[in-house]
DNA sequence: ATTCATGCAAATCGTTTGCAACCCA
DNA sequence: TGGGTTGCAAACGATTTGCATGAAT
C-alpha cells in the first residue's frame, strides 16, 4: 500500500515532471486537511507555512497537476470559487456532498447508494458511469432543529 | 395552468416589480430553448435579435431574477461557466444530467430515482433536503460504442 | 546541459456594480 | 411623478499566462 506522496513521486517520475520543493509542500499541506474542502487561496496561505516564497500560481499550477493524478479532487459547491480535498484513493469516485442553505457547512456522504442508479442508466439510456457528483441542499440537523424553535 | 410568461407577470406584480421588454425578451429566448443548457453570452446573442440594444448586464440581471423566481434553473456543468435552461414547473428540481467525457453532449434525466437516498440521509444524518444536483460523467452510447470500434 | 518549474506581474475571463438617463406603473 | 430598470463602462475576483530566472534530472 503507498500513501499518497510516493504514488506522486512515481506519477512524476513516469511522466518526465520534476519532483519540486513546492510540490510537495502543496501535496503536504492537503494530506494534513484531508476531508476538507479548501480554496486555492487558503492552501496558499497554508503553504506559507512551511514555504513561504511560494506563488499563487504555482499553487494553482500544483492543484491541476495533482488533480490530473488523481491525488486531490476539485469540487464546486457553488459559491463561487473552485474548492480542492485529498482523495482517499483513486478507485472511489464517490464524493456526496451536503450543503446546507442556513450555515454554508459542508457535510459529506461516502457511501456509494448511487449504484443501483448507475445500472438503470446504463440499461434505459446506454451511458456509461465513470464519475458522478452529487451535491444536495437542505438543512442541517442543527439549524433545522433552531429553525423550528424559532418559529 | 399558465405558462411561464404569464407567472412572470404574477410575479413580478407582486413583488412591485416592472414587466419591460427586456425582461420579456430574455424569457422568450428561454422559452424557445427550452431544453438546452445555454450560456449567459448566448442568451445574449439571441435576445440581440429581437432586442438589439439590450446589455449583457441586463442579460445577468434578468437570468439571475428569473432564477430567483424559478422559472429558469441555474446549473453548473464545470466548463467554467454557468448554465441556465426553462424550468419545465417549478414543483420539480431533479436534474440529472448525463455529461459524456468525449463529445461533451448533455443529456437529461428527469426521473426522480433519488427519492429514497433522500429518507436515508435524513434517517443517518438528520439533513432535510430541499434540492439536490446530480452529474453523471461517462460515455454516451455513440461515443461508447465508437471506442468499441477503434479500439 | 537540458528541460521543466517557478515567481512575478500582466492579462484574461465571467460576472457584478456605480451611475446617470430612462421608462413602466 | 417616482422608484425600479437600463446601458455603459469601470470594477471585480478567480484563474491563467508570458517570460526571464532558477532548479531538478
Amino acid at each position: 500500500m503507498q500513501d499518497s506522496s510516493s504514488i506522486f513521486k512515481n506519477r512524476l517520475k513516469e511522466k518526465g515532471y520534476k519532483l519540486t520543493a513546492q510540490r510537495q509542500a502543496v501535496l503536504k499541506v492537503m494530506m494534513e486537511h484531508e476531508g476538507e474542502h479548501l480554496r486555492p487561496e487558503e492552501i496558499y496561505e497554508l503553504v506559507k507555512g512551511s514555504y513561504p516564497e511560494i506563488g499563487l500560481a504555482t499553487v494553482y499550477r500544483t492543484l491541476a497537476l495533482l488533480n490530473r493524478m488523481e491525488l486531490v479532487y476539485k469540487l464546486d459547491l457553488n459559491d463561487g470559487c473552485s474548492r480542492y480535498e485529498l482523495s482517499r484513493n483513486s478507485e472511489d469516485h464517490w464524493h456526496h456532498h451536503l450543503i446546507c442553505l442556513k450555515c454554508n457547512e459542508v457535510a459529506e456522504m461516502e457511501e456509494d447508494l448511487l449504484e443501483s442508479l448507475e445500472g438503470e442508466i446504463l440499461r434505459k439510456k446506454g451511458f456509461v458511469i465513470k464519475d458522478h457528483k452529487v451535491k444536495f441542499y437542505g438543512y442541517c440537523r442543527k439549524c433545522y432543529s433552531k429553525m423550528k424553535q424559532d418559529k
